[in-house]
DNA sequence: CGACTTTTTGACCTAATTCAACTAATGTGG
DNA sequence: CCACATTAGTTGAATTAGGTCAAAAAGTCG
């Protein structure tokens, strides 16, 4: 299987055998970086674009009350920081929630891209058009559904995602989530985390382990929480392998 | 004083006479839409971009349930579907909240103006990289504050926005918000916004009319909602006459 | 085995919703 | 210009979703 980031991107854009092969020599050089570092941090001036090719990273903001709130969920084959290294700082950081594995493609190499690789540039382009749909769904799903249902929903979500990268398993998926992070996420207590949790566990809805999520069924979780992935612009749902 | 559009851009990226002279030029041709219309709707297949030069419009999606979430605020100078425009269907709405003056762009011209005008491509650039930074913002804000500090973070926003394309006026601006499209923006009912509003008044730190909106002390308020200007990058607080 | 973090539960409290009524405003046709 | 309809804003009372505080039960890991 072609990494993460081939995968996906191959997902958004059909990719001819030139391009994968392409992408598929970016990833020669990775870096390891563990559990809970800070990729980038507000107020850096970032010039090498990071791609994840194994682990999970957050993107959050500290309020000045100590608060945080995550903005997003980057798995394998996600790209952080395109758009933002191309200007200024950073008003946000990244960190990850797992031991990772990192590409950084240097200034150099995203501008031969967008030069030489019509498809993948408009792959990428693609991704961050997404990027932003993404967060506006996740808007909508803080403004407008219960806590139980913006669970689900974010459950669907990542099943969704991570299923275009080949991380899923008849409906399960590693990762390890925290009750305090899912708080974070949707703007909830840790308490009522595990309050809803255990909501959707009895409604045989959910399944959360440790570090496993189980979804006994998938389009059932879907329609409970009114979760239509078309805001991910998935056009093949079983990407090449 | 020059049109919104252009005042908005430059005020991102510094342009010089030509560039200026060149975006007025396209500001020539505008139609007028009435109040609660659509400009584009879920689905569309957009071709041209649109430019709002008079009245307010917002982003906004419905809900299975009939819940409308608002996602952004259109005010005169923004450029509401850019970047979605060049690829398939809309996945959100917009749609005016009064009478509006819009131009239309059409691909041929935002080709035109990526090849020849490099400032104009990257205050564009930089628009829709306030749009994303935006959208962040928000989600933290429903995330992590209450009524009273969401909406008062709002007007904050809205305030140094319109200040930033000269439609303020010693901290009172015009914007026809009903409690209604206030509470579809903060994911709060219409009540609930009626009654924070009315904390708001009796701090003397906002009062709403119903088409003004006046703020007696901003710097005030901004302390109260926790509002940094930052994510707006706005690099000139007084752009050019 | 401890030390630590995460999950779970209980009791209580508060912010926000719902439902319902009532009061401005705004607008329309005669 | 008034009568009537309509929409938007305001208020009260009852209810509920979610938060806070605190402590116990499970995991995790050196």
């Amino acid at each position: 299987m072609p990494n993460a980031f081939v995968r996906k991107l191959d997902g958004l854009e059909a990719l001819d055998a030139a391009d994968r092969e392409f992408l598929v020599g970016l990833m020669n050089v990775s870096h390891r970086v563990s559990a809970d570092e800070d990729l980038i941090r507000v107020g850096d001036n970032p010039a090498n674009v990071h791609v994840i090719l194994e682990g999970f990273a957050v993107r959050y903001k500290l309020t000045a009350q100590g608060k945080r709130q995550i903005f997003a969920y980057l798995i394998p084959g996600d790209c952080c920081d395109l758009q933002v290294a191309l200007l200024g700082r950073m008003d946000h950081s990244i960190g990850t929630i797992t031991p990772c594995r990192i590409v950084e493609l240097s200034p150099s190499t995203v501008h031969e891209i967008t030069r030489t690789r019509p498809a993948v540039t408009r792959a990428l382009w693609l991704a961050s058009l997404v990027d932003e749909a993404t967060l506006r769904e996740w808007l909508l799903n803080l403004g407008q559904r219960s806590a139980q249902k913006r669970i689900a929903h974010l459950f669907c979500e990542l099943h969704t995602r991570l299923k275009a990268v080949g991380l899923t398993a008849d409906g399960s998926f590693e990762l390890p989530l925290t009750q305090t992070e899912l708080g974070d996420t949707m703007g909830l207590s840790t308490v009522h985390v595990n309050r809803s949790l255990k909501d959707l566990r009895e409604a045989n809805l959910v399944l959360m382990k440790p570090d496993q999520i189980f979804i006994p069924d998938v389009s059932r979780l879907a329609a409970y929480a009114g979760f239509d992935p078309s805001y991910l612009h998935l056009k093949r749902s079983t990407p090449r392998a």
